[in-house]
DNA sequence: GGGAACAATGACCGGCCAGTCACCTTGTGA
DNA sequence: TCACAAGGTGACTGGCCGGTCATTGTTCCC
């Protein structure tokens, strides 16, 4: 693992393997999968194509998932970030507050890229390698093994009502899924001048979406007539 | 319009398209659109696939967006249906419930091309032929333009508070995605031998998920101490 | 300097499939 | 009965692209 031990050899490698996966990243998220060729890869970062396959063997797949995994542990790290310690240590509201406000942050970092990758889960969920979709399934229960506990632990606690937890994670985790459709939709009406009407809500800023959503998930559309507007110190 | 006036010629032509119609359902449903095959579609139907030539001059396209038209216009009407009269005739309460039923029930009823369609519509946002792109606009301005005056007038009537309604309104339709994502994966869990875990949350009956999302969108995760269980009468 | 291991390369191959078109079948009207 | 129109057909074409491999460097040790 250290850096220290590896030859100077090991260490060319790496860094050619990390230019070819920059190279796809960028590709992938311009294209989606389907589209991007391996020809554009290469020539996106300067090597042959065949150079590909020294260093992904399996080629164009190889590259995807590699891309993909990383994704996913980045969001599962900021799921264990807020959920990872269940307890009276946070509010549920709080916790629901930083996991939105990483998750659009990040969203933001890595829009085009993180977009094909939800499109593409769909098309491993139905493709039938069972290989894949059983990697897509190991991922959700992560996210969804790690959240549960510290939800059981706030409805044991009286924080939070006693929802069936397994949908009420899927709920929440879809609101970050439904927050890029409605980010993704604002960008296009504003970005390109083929749409003759504007936006019918303009886009809200980030801040704004993840006091929306937190507000959104905790209250629901009606809330008690107190104050909700108000989902932490903020 | 009137079928009366229709030559026998007319009848069958129209009928003849039909037939072909359901048959690219079908393999659309099956393989996803770029996966599925004008040869197969043309089998499927028992025709030449020249034939489709002659009624579908654009091809796969063609074909795609006329069932994708349908069912878009299908999830029109369920939403007009229950959104599309503003006023105190019903509670909000009322109206989201009746659009997670009636969504759900059509969902149950053509599962697999519907979520085709979702995926593919996200191809379609990215993809760069902004015609096709408009068509989804189009569509998505179509159901919030319906959905937005009766949540403004819930909020006049001091029914709803006073949320940005757009953004509103898309989170609510984000939750009948949310419910078909996690739908699927539950069947993926229970249909196939392929995954050693049994899923985390048994799958709930329609009636429950539909229950279950009117009270998670009304009510949220927290709701107030009263009787938020009971979405309505039943 | 030589040669052996290692790495890069891109022309090429093969499969796939949307779309075409020259030919065939069927129906019709004289 | 014939001839012509309308409609049906599937073998074929052309483009595309993932994956291969013979060839051409490059490095390094003796």
């Amino acid at each position: 693992m250290e850096p220290i031990t590896l030859s100077r050899r090991e260490r060319e490698r790496r860094e050619r393997q990390r230019l070819m996966l920059d190279a796809a990243r960028q590709v992938f998220a311009e294209k989606g999968y389907r589209t991007a060729t391996l020809d554009e890869i290469a020539q996106r970062a300067e090597f042959g194509k065949g150079t590909l396959y020294n260093y992904f063997p399996k080629g164009k797949q190889e590259l995807f998932f590699a891309i993909y995994d990383d994704l996913h542990e980045d969001f599962a790290a900021i799921i264990r970030r807020h959920f990872g310690t269940p307890g009276p240590s946070q509010s549920v509201q709080h916790r629901i507050l930083g996991l939105f406000s990483d998750a659009l942050a990040y969203l933001h970092q890595n829009g085009d890229l993180l977009l094909i990758m939800l499109k593409e889960s769909d098309r491993i969920l139905f493709g039938d390698d069972p290989e894949h979709a059983r990697r897509l399934h190991r991922h959700d229960a992560e996210m969804v093994g790690v959240m549960v506990p510290a939800l059981e632990d706030a409805i044991a606690r009286g924080e939070m009502r006693a929802l069936p937890v397994v949908p009420a994670v899927h709920m929440i985790l879809s609101q970050i899924e439904g927050y890029m459709r409605f980010h993704v939709l604002c960008r296009h009406h504003l970005g390109n001048g083929t749409f003759d009407e504007l936006p019918p809500g303009s886009p809200p800023s980030m801040e704004d979406a993840v006091q929306f959503l937190t507000d959104f998930v905790c209250f629901g559309l009606h809330s008690p007539a107190g104050s909700p507007a108000s989902t932490s110190s903020t």
